[in-house]
Parts: structure tokens; C-alpha cells; sequence
DNA sequence: CAACACATTTTGGTATACCAAATTCATTTA
DNA sequence: TAAATGAATTTGGTATACCAAAATGTGTTG
């Protein structure tokens, strides 16, 4: 797709979202983002829109757009729904996938193996979420890749927050290993079987994840001014 | 949500493209309609934006946009994700389901049977969707139905012509009730297995409405100016 | 000290103007 | 008659101004 000022404000909004820097409840007051970025407010106003359509800014009535602070319900929700699009994405690959799609599935399960302890954790993140995608694109079925994006880039800071919290390489690697196995075989239920065995746990770990960022959230208010 | 000038014209433009008024590869020229409905290009581009995010319609570069005009492929992709949509609803409302929400659904069911002859396609064809909408919302999962909502609008005017190729009242009158009997059974198996019987066809009869106006404008295109 | 009223600030929304790029159309030439 | 060229039109995108409504802050009064 062609870029223009809009697109590019809602790609550095998204990877600034994604990345922490901004983070949920801080606002994005658009006169003050469009001036900083030496930008008019059309196109930081059309950038904000576009990042409300996918589910990472929360637009108020009369108030400056927040990033969106999802409750564990909503959570919840996201992630139920994720893993039925992988299960789908599971059995759709086994059929569809070119020698190419399973070539480079493979090849970001080695990348990922062979560079966890000298990667940051942000950066180790992104190569996760790209083998998931990568396995979903090798479904090719559009609209599924569209969706699955969608809640990806939804859960993906609370996903980022669990997987800081048990950093378990070895278990990571051997569960994407599993993965690209059952899909080398073009084995549905073997694939369907490793995905349930990875995300299984996945609520447990990110509720623990969003109580923990919430205790911390609330000794330091209470030690700081209350806003 | 509150409603500004940019939602409501995107809820009449979407209300035109999903009956049938606005037709696939029809331009919608920004100022000639902001113009005609007596508003600036800002809302109205807004509006296009948000049905463009929508999928029904497609943003092209340095021309008018179009009303989205589906390949088949994109067809079937949107439906083998919709039946998967409309499976983990079944399983997710017999949880969660409140007897409200099954009174209603049944409610549509009987309006259906009741009012099938005496109401035009149109309406009924609404009707229609807002039962499998209704069965989705009972799931209580949003994310759940902001995506089923999605793909509902996207393939409303296939899925309509589908219908009208063959009316068949009692089939989908009986195939309604029984998604609704095994709703009020709470069996996630027995409602999956009514709402396979119910969809398990749709691409073909999709497909078939495709090919039928394929063919027809084809006819037309023939006899008439080339433009 | 709390509540109320008024002023100020912030904000979303919309209108309008302008620009550059792409497309279309018309004319000319070979 | 077809191709090329130049002019005109259409179009998306962006900047800026303005307005009304909502939120916030401040001062006064009871």
C-alpha cells in the first residue's frame, strides 16, 4: 500500500504502543502529537482514527484519545478468540503451505533458537509474534491473516508483559519446534495438539501478568501524588 | 456511541451498499457526494475511511474509491472464517447464554416462520442475519462479535443474492429452529452440528449467485455501450 | 470548607482553500 | 488511423481557521 503522512503517523503510533513507550491510559492529545511531529491535524487525526479502528486507541467524547487499557475481560476474550484463529490457521497450513511458507516457518522457529540469549527481549518478542504470523500467512487465507493481525497487535502488549514475566527459552523453542514438526508433516490434529499445548496457559499467564503490573501500578501511587 | 456527522453518513453508506443501491465497482466520488448530501469533504472522507477499514469499501490511489467488489476467493476465505466464527459462538453460548438472550433469539425465529410470506426479501433477509447475530451476541464474547459483525456485513450482498437464487422458507425456517432447540438444550455439539447443516452449503449457493450475476452482466455488458 | 457560578482552556468536529500528482481528453502529426 | 503531446480535469492529501461543547480551574459566598 502506498504510504502517505497518515500511514506513517499511525505505523510510529503503533510501534511506539507495541513497544512501551506509549503505554495504556497515557493520552495522545492530538494538537500536542501533530505539533511535535511537525505534522497538521488532518493526517495525526485520520492516524488516531485508523489505530481506534484496530483496537490499540481508545477515542472519548470531548476528551484526548487514550491508548486503550483493555480489562481482563477483554483480555480474556482476545485471547479465546486468538486461539481458535490459530486452530483454524493450524489446519489451513497443513494444506495450503507452499515449501517456501513452511522453509521460512522453519527458519524464524531456528533464528529464534539460536539467538534468544544474545537478542533483547523486545526484539526476541517480535521474532515470537512473526512465527505466529508467518504460520497463519501460511494458511492463504486473507481474511483470516487480517483478523488474527488485528487481535495480535491487540494482546500483544500483554502477551509481551507474560513472557517477561517466566522467560522460559527452553520451553518456548521446544513448543515452536513441535509446531513447525507437525507442520512438516501436514498434520492437523499433531499441529491443532502443539498450538493447544503452547497457548493453553496463555490467559493464566497474561492475568498474572496484568495483576502483577497492577500491584506495582498501585505502590507507586501510593507512595506518589495522586493524580 | 455518539453519533457525529462522519458515523452517520458511513451508516448510510453502508446501509446503501448492503441493500443493494450502491452496487460493486460503483465510484463514490468525495466531493460529488459530500456535495449531494449537503455536508464538507471532511466527514465524508472520514466516513469512506471508516467503511474502507470496514472492507466494504476499496480506497484506490489517485482514483475514486469503489464499492468492494469481492473475488471469489476473498468469498470463500470470509465464510470458511465465518462458520468457524459461528461454531465458537454455538459452544460459547450454551455457556453463557442468559435465558433472555435465548428468548430472544427464539423470538427472531418465530418472527421468521410468522412473517416469512407477508415481508419483502429485503427485510427478511435482515431478519435473517440478526438471528446468527443474535446467536453471536450470546456468546458474550466482544471481540467475538465485533469480528462476526465484520464479516456479516462484508458478505451480506452475496449471501443475499444467494437467498434469493432459492427461497427456500422451510428449510431455513426449520434449520433455525433446530440451531434454536439445541440452544435451549445448552449442546454445543448438536448446535455446531445444526449450524453446519444450515451453512455447510453456503459457498456453493454463494458461489452459484456469483456466477448467475456474472453471467447476466456479461449479457447486459454485450448489448449495451462499453464505457 | 464546600458548593456554586463564571471564566478559561481544551477538545472534537467541520468547512474551506490550496497543492501536487495522476488521469482523461483533445488536438496535431506522421 | 494511430500515436504522441499538451492541456484540462479529477483526485487525494494536507494545512489552517473557526465553532461549539465539554472539562477544568478560580474566585466568591454561605
Amino acid at each position: 500500500m502506498e504510504e502517505n503522512l497518515s500511514i506513517s503517523i499511525a505505523n510510529e503510533l503503533r510501534k511506539d504502543i507495541l513497544r512501551g513507550r506509549l503505554r495504556p491510559g497515557d493520552a495522545i492529545k492530538e494538537r500536542d502529537f501533530a505539533f511535535k511531529m511537525g505534522v497538521s491535524r488532518t493526517p495525526m487525526r485520520e492516524a488516531i482514527r485508523l489505530l481506534g479502528n484496530e483496537g490499540l486507541i481508545e477515542l472519548r467524547p470531548s476528551r484526548s484519545p487514550i491508548v486503550a487499557n483493555q480489562s481482563k475481560q477483554m483480555v480474556a476474550d482476545q485471547i479465546r478468540l486468538l486461539v481458535v484463529l490459530e486452530n483454524l490457521s493450524a489446519e489451513l497450513a497443513c494444506k495450503n503451505a507452499t515449501e517456501d511458507d513452511l522453509g521460512r516457518i522453519a527458519g524464524i522457529a531456528e533464528t529464534m533458537a539460536a539467538q534468544f540469549d544474545s537478542t533483547d527481549a523486545i526484539d526476541m518478542f517480535e521474532i515470537d509474534m512473526s512465527f505466529h504470523l508467518a504460520v497463519v500467512k501460511a494458511s492463504h487465507n486473507a481474511s483470516l491473516v487480517e483478523t488474527y493481525r488485528t487481535y495480535l497487535q491487540r494482546l500483544w502488549r500483554a502477551r509481551f508483559l507474560a513472557a517477561s514475566l517466566d522467560p522460559n527459552r527452553k520451553r518456548l523453542i521446544r513448543e515452536h519446534r513441535a509446531i513447525v514438526d507437525a507442520l512438516l508433516k501436514r498434520d492437523p490434529e499433531a499441529v491443532k495438539n502443539a498450538i493447544q499445548n503452547h497457548l493453553g496457559n496463555l490467559f493464566r499467564d497474561v492475568s498474572n501478568a496484568l495483576d502483577r503490573e497492577a500491584e506495582e501500578r498501585k505502590t507507586l501511587t501510593s507512595v506518589g501524588e495522586n493524580k
